[in-house]
DNA sequence: AGCACATCTGCATACGTGTGCAAGTAAATT
DNA sequence: AATTTACTTGCACACGTATGCAGATGTGCT
């Protein structure tokens, strides 16, 4: 009921017990049956919290998790942070913001400012200089989980979709209905993300033996796709269809497509994007992409990272999950093709 | 140099100081030119920085600014997190994410959170449930600035556009268009921002000796503002333009008028948004918008939040910032209205 | 020179919690 | 009955910093 700092030592008075033993019920600890049901009456009684900054100064170790994240315009990952902070909220846990670094003393600013927080553990999304960055952490001992991104080499566990896969499915798609000039506006040839899509995708085409007309970088940015699109165009092959490597470089592809070339979408040229993000789905697009599955991604960092901190002996995971293709009008859907 | 928790002491050994006299270096208190100099070189050499956890468990008060949100489907949120947090990370502060609850119990837990992490201070946006958090913050000494949103009556800091003089530019702009059937989907009800745009829009209306043909309340939901779309269209006096409450209802509303509806936009209604999020720029919908200045409305609230932790007994200021009107393809531009 | 005054410094303690250690108790074993 | 074993519990200390207090040092004044 009293407010204004109450400790476990007011706690401990009013239950008759040491301060000990107060903190052993709310940490966990072992204790008898009836010193629980004492602590726990007198602390509800006092409206005791256990104090988290204290705590995380004893242990070394604070309830926090802290989110690098480079760009929020991509509608995918502000949805991201919603989910992931109610899961880790769920679980006691809260979010502090890091926004990414570009260059390198930043980025030794924001390794030092995660360390001074003492934070249980890190996850990055869209961010650019993301080799120091977890690495750094990781040899800290600081688990990190990267977010619709991967690292190769490195023992950094990661939760993507199955992007090579999803890059095949697309080629499918597109083969099967019936285009012969088929562009790839690529995600960011710096990210694994960028880099197996487009594999996957190539890969299957050559299995159909095609080619792509051309490939384009994007670097998951609006400015650049639209050019790259007006290249495409404006070539020798202009594309009969786009694979674009995210919905939001797809948006601005179908915008220069459509109101700056005057061409159809899909009758001229179809697109197909990736992510399904919200906005995928809105009339003034709707747009056929790959569906990241964005809850059972958030899950999977949750579970991975949380998994980490509680056994740091835990080796690395890299998990990929499976996303269906949305059919939708942006793209002509094959004879046999269910939306 | 050395890696590994290096604290004040070490640093106050090295330079042959006590530990207070490192403490005060770092936290701005007096020393003599010479210790400070001898501090800094030593904290230098060892890689020291402050513990900003031990630092805010002895002072009561830690670098954390709590961000409470209800959803970030809306753009405008997420670039507004994306901007406070910059803004403050700047000054040393980080961003302490926080999704807001629906319900009573939820509400209570987030006070809680907020004060067992004793955050410096706390921004609300998007927020529903409001009234209660706000207020007992408030009463517990913490510093709130609500972004977007005011609240009458406590004394609440607040950041927002002008709203009323926002929803009153709009009403000339569409009676200057010469449009005779105006219809309003109104922002929710219950938030001030909602309550004066309409107040300004109808005010003005009235100015001109005109009435709404319709006003119905859009909650900021796409699927409601989407029904309240073709209410209007179906009932006796359908709208030849319609003032949306802000962005995001908008894009919906052109969606159903154009794919739906198969109406065109701006021929048989034009369309006013309110925010000028980045979308609206975009081709496919073009969208005429008051804009929200939103670099500013941060610099604001920041300004604000800082002020009044610095100065506790500082009084609340409800900041108001104009905002420019759009123009651009969504609406009928009056003759001698330069876009 | 003597005194008032301002400035700096170190000592000690406090913030609120977790945890190793030893002492204590009750139960289980020989 | 004696001894081992398994649990609890309280004591004391640690985590890394800020700060009141008293002593020390230096400056300016009459």
């Amino acid at each position: 009921m009293a407010e204004g700092k109450v400790t476990s030592l007011h706690v401990a008075r009013r239950a008759g017990v040491s301060q000990s033993a107060v903190s052993r019920v709310f940490s966990g600890a072992s204790a008898s049956e009836q010193t629980v049901r004492k602590v726990r009456k007198a602390a509800e009684h006092l409206g005791y919290r256990p104090n988290p900054l204290a705590r995380a100064m004893i242990t070394g170790k604070s309830k926090i998790i802290g989110l690098v994240v480079a760009y929020l315009d991509n509608q995918f990952y502000p949805l991201a942070l919603e989910h992931l902070s109610n899961a880790l909220q769920e679980q006691g846990y809260h979010v502090l913001v890091f926004m990414a670094p570009n260059d390198e003393a930043a980025v030794e600013k924001v390794v030092h400012d995660l360390m001074d927080y003492q934070v249980a553990g890190i996850i990055t999304a869209s961010v650019g200089m993301t080799n120091d960055l977890t690495q750094r952490c990781t040899d800290a001992g600081i688990p990190v989980v990267m977010f619709n991104r991967g690292q190769d080499g490195s023992g950094i566990s990661s939760v993507t979709s199955a992007n090579v896969a999803g890059g095949a499915q697309i080629a499918d798609f597109l083969v099967a209905g019936g285009h012969t000039r088929i562009a790839h506006i690529a995600g960011w040839e710096g990210s694994s993300t960028g880099r197996d899509r487009q594999r996957g995708f190539t890969d299957r085409l050559a299995h159909h033996a095609m080619e792509s007309v051309a490939i384009i970088d994007g670097h998951f940015d609006r400015e650049i796709a639209a050019q790259a699109t007006r290249d495409i165009m404006a070539g020798p092959q202009p594309a009969d269809a786009i694979f674009v490597g995210n919905d939001h470089m797809a948006f601005a592809v179908m915008d220069t497509l459509r109101s700056e070339l005057g061409l159809s979408v899909p009758d001229d040229v179809s697109v197909v994007g990736y992510d399904d993000v919200p906005l995928a789905a809105w009339a003034a697009y709707d747009l056929t992409t790959l569906r990241q599955p964005l809850v059972r991604m958030v899950e999977a960092t949750v579970d991975t990272l949380l998994a980490k901190i509680t056994d740091a002996a835990r080796p690395a995971q890299k998990i990929e999950i499976e996303g269906p293709l949305i059919l939708r009008g942006s793209a002509k859907i094959p004879e046999g093709w269910t939306a």
